[in-house]
DNA sequence: AGGTATTTCAACACCGTGTTGATTATTGTT
DNA sequence: AACAATAATCAACACGGTGTTGAAATACCT
């Protein structure tokens, strides 16, 4: 039982290439199978043997870069030494996507899918909500279902800013922005006065 | 020459209701011209003598309700007196969307248009930057960016939820929320104790 | 080299598209 | 009420992409 042919990799490499290459100018929905297998080299079956259609394809390609996603994710989460702070978490989400730009250039850029980012938005959200949830016991519920609503998609938003200006910024200085606007929202843009006030009470 | 003709206006309101309808269940993306002026009862000739494709409907249900979110902004902005404080002007915009729920709730829901929140965000956007511009001189124009991004985000997601919820919580709670957010982070969970410190350095 | 798995190729019926021209129905105007 | 103008309907059409088939060719792994 061969687990990985080397046809098949080959293959599936041709489709995904073709398949960044042509959403480049082209938004998702006008794409068509014949046109993606024909700058691909490949023949039309072949493509069905693999996929059921255009956004199946995409959805198998979001799920594996979410995998790796994950997986950069967890030893950051594990670990809980004193010098893993939650900059150095965000730096190594913000790292994972850069390594991942092909896909998310696309998948997060103005004819990307929406889903797509939901689950990223998701996947971060059971991790922090409960800690949230545990620390601050004077917030209702629905006030931090609503603030985490609102930095999820703004960190969403700015990782969209980021990719479409080339990742010029580094990881850690994205992270380290992220941060302070969670933290003190507009005061970010005042320098960082608050910080010590609200430091200690902030969870790990 | 007759400006409106009724029958016009009817059948445009027949095919909006369906693609509204169907657009509950069903990615638009699989809404075919045919199943669309089935379940709208017209004939498949009269939307293509209104329309060119689904897409095109879309923009121009967009279009439409933009222009009733400029002109709902309008007075909120030009009126400089001291009681049109910043949630206010926040609290009209999420009233106002409060009231074209219809397209909003498809069109920033899981199946809508990335665009149109984008186009929703770069409304508020040359408002409000400039007058961030002007008053934190502080900060680098990369820094004033991202904020903007992700405030910008941030409120099209706490949008989204609060669509997604059913509008429950009132426009002004909302608002409120947002607001606070916006200026004092995750302090927004901690009550509102810095919000002395920061509100004379406020842009009005 | 062997058998197996994958890709290729041509062909197929199927369905939605976008357009056409003729016909019918509805409108605003006189 | 009668008119011309406009809009909606209907049937029909060519076109192109879809998804599947079976047989042949090719590449893989042991």
């Amino acid at each position: 039982m061969p687990k990985s042919d080397h046809r098949i990799r080959v293959t599936k490499m041709l489709i995904r290439r073709a398949f960044t290459e042509i959403l480049r100018n082209k938004p998702i929905q006008s794409i068509s199978v014949k046109e993606l297998c024909e700058t691909a080299g490949i023949n039309r079956g072949t493509f069905y043997s693999h996929y059921t259609d255009i956004y199946d394809l995409m959805k198998k390609m979001e799920e594996e870069m979410l995998e790796d996603f994950q997986q950069a994710l967890q030893p950051l989460l594990e670990v809980h030494e004193e010098d893993m702070t939650p900059v150095k978490i965000t730096a190594g989400i913000f790292q994972c996507l850069k390594e991942n730009a092909d896909i998310c250039t696309v998948t997060l850029g103005p004819f990307g899918d929406k889903e797509f980012a939901a689950r990223l938005i998701r996947i971060g959200r059971d991790n922090y909500v409960e800690s949230y949830q545990r620390f601050f016991k004077g917030a209702t519920p629905r006030q931090l279902e609503y603030y985490y609503a609102f930095v999820s998609a703004g960190c969403i938003g700015m990782l969209e800013r980021w990719l479409a200006e080339g990742m010029h910024t580094s990881a850690e200085e994205m992270a380290d922005m992220a941060e302070k606007i969670m933290m003190y929202g507009i005061g970010f843009l005042r320098g960082e006065k608050a910080k010590e006030e609200v430091k200690e009470d902030y969870p790990v």
